[in-house]
DNA sequence: ATCCCTTCCTGAACGC
DNA sequence: TGCGTTCAGGAAGGGA
């Protein structure tokens, strides 16, 4: 499932292979993959346009177009890109090819068809495409992006500075959304909204780093356990991108590589295995309809007086 | 406004 | 062996 660090990986990969590329058709294998307009539509603007930079925005692709326009593309659980020489043999579960002018396939595979292509037309349709998303989380050293925040630059052909520039993730903008909210940290977490590009792997990985238990509510978090979850959520994401996106069954970047992040993960999936931390075995639950996974020693569950009345942080047990 | 539930979709892992 | 059932989950949309 391709969060945030698997879809900077993927833009990383395809980059230097399709920046520059002119695409000459779309083969729309299923086409229910298109998510805004016709699929007639869709192969038509597509036709003839160029390559001229690719950016992410939260878990959303951005290959920008030249004649200001964007192919956003977001992989839910299962998508993936592969660059394929002509002819390329096809996978079962192809639902697009993006032929280019020079004979090679950018082939769209997604085997639960929950991923979406749509075409975003001028700054404003992009803007539009990306209203949902909260603040960004900035990786250091993650960009070498030429915009500020606040400053959209409409330039084609300008690689990252193309993407209007969203709001950055700061301790602050975690505490407005999370203010008044009742319900689990953790739905908050998954709610793109509160911040951009966490999924349910990143943000079981940020709880326990800041050892904050997934079931308290949002509200009751203090300005200290907020700033802590901050830096957990930054360093979660920046240990992704480090290690190329987390492979547990389906990710593959841009050239079908894996990632290697699986086997540096603290809790996620690590249910009947001691933690890492404390020696306690993790243990698996259920958050608002996710699998959770914590360690019940160094993320203590929440009760009514706890959340009434915050307990010092444990410091070094 | 907020929160929770359902829908979309396929294939793996079950149980009988 | 083979069938049917359950589970996995990101985001949108609807209902309470």
């Amino acid at each position: 499932m391709p969060e945030l660090p698997e879809v900077e990986t993927i833009c990383r990969t395809l980059a230097p292979i399709l920046v520059g590329s002119a695409f000459a058709r779309a083969e729309l294998v299923w086409p229910g993959c298109i998510g805004n307009g016709s699929a007639p539509d869709f192969e038509a603007s597509l036709a003839g346009s160029i390559c001229t930079g690719i950016s992410r925005r939260g878990k959303y692709l951005l290959i920008a177009l030249d004649h200001s326009r964007w192919l956003g593309v977001h992989l839910r659980m299962t998508g993936r890109f592969t660059m394929m020489d002509s002819g390329a043999d096809r996978d079962r579960h192809l639902r697009a090819v993006l032929h280019l002018q020079d004979g090679r396939e950018l082939h769209f595979i997604d085997q639960r068809k929950f991923g979406r292509l749509a075409l975003a037309f001028g700054i404003d349709g992009l803007r539009h495409f990306l209203r949902r998303l909260g603040p960004e989380p900035v990786i250091a050293a993650a960009r070498s992006s030429n915009s500020h925040p606040g400053e959209a630059d409409d330039t084609a052909g300008s690689g990252f500075a193309n993407v209007p520039g969203p709001e950055f993730m700061t301790a602050a903008s975690l505490a407005s959304r999370f203010s008044g909210r009742r319900a689990p940290i953790k739905s908050l977490l998954l709610d793109q909204q509160s911040v951009a590009g966490l999924g349910n792997i990143y943000v079981d990985e940020a709880l326990f780093r800041a050892r904050i238990h997934p079931l308290t509510s949002g509200g009751s978090l203090g300005t200290a356990e907020i700033g802590n979850l901050c830096e957990a959520i930054l360093e979660s994401l920046a240990q992704g991108i480090e290690n190329r996106g987390t492979t547990l069954s389906d990710y593959r970047d841009a050239l079908g590589g894996t990632g290697s992040n699986q086997t540096k993960l603290l809790v996620f999936r690590r249910n009947g295995k001691p933690c890492l931390v404390c020696g306690t075995e993790i243990i698996r639950v259920r958050v608002s309809a996710r699998g959770t996974h914590i360690c019940p020693r160094c993320q203590v569950e929440p009760t009514a007086t706890s959340a009434a009345v915050r307990p010092p942080s444990v410091k070094g047990d």
